[in-house]
DNA sequence: CTTCTAACA
DNA sequence: TGTTAGGA
């Protein structure tokens, strides 16, 4: 099981989330109603709360100290999901670039040790290849 | 007993 | 946001 799992394992009833959030049923519920939060269900349509779940409730209240309203709060969480987005697209590009290179490299590799290359003669695909294994 | 939704003396 | 009703 990795992070990602673990931080949004849906483990906590409200009551837990209460004490640990120290706000009340009434707010969490609200905070739910108005999109901030999307805590799991269990079959009993009683809410499951995660990890992910209660940092995000304390930023809620933290925000709302700083005198930021709902909107505010959804404005902030909006563009900080625009971010990641765009983080996890960098990070398949720069997969796709490492893949490409090792590919270009495993055909200039195959190029030399079969002297397919225009440039290669038998001497210097002698020396070459002692650099490949 | 806990939690849920809906509503407001 | 609090509080309460009535049900699961």
């Amino acid at each position: 099981m990795n992070d990602f799992e673990r931080r949004n394992r849906p483990l906590f009833p409200i009551s837990i989330v209460m004490e640990l959030t120290e706000l009340t049923a009434r707010q969490i519920r609200y905070y739910e109603e108005q999109q901030l939060i999307k805590p799991a269900r269990t079959k009993g349509k009683h809410r499951l709360f995660s990890f992910a779940d209660i940092d995000r409730l304390l930023e809620i209240k933290s925000l709302l100290d700083k005198k930021v309203n709902l909107a505010g709060i959804k404005e902030i969480f909006r563009r900080r999901e625009l971010e990641e987005q765009e983080k996890a697209l960098m990070k398949l590009k720069s997969k796709e670039r490492q893949i490409s290179d090792s590919e270009l490299r495993r055909k200039l590799v195959n190029e030399v040790l079969h002297q397919k290359s225009k440039y290669a003669n038998s001497q210097i695909q002698g020396d070459l290849s002692r650099f490949f294994h």
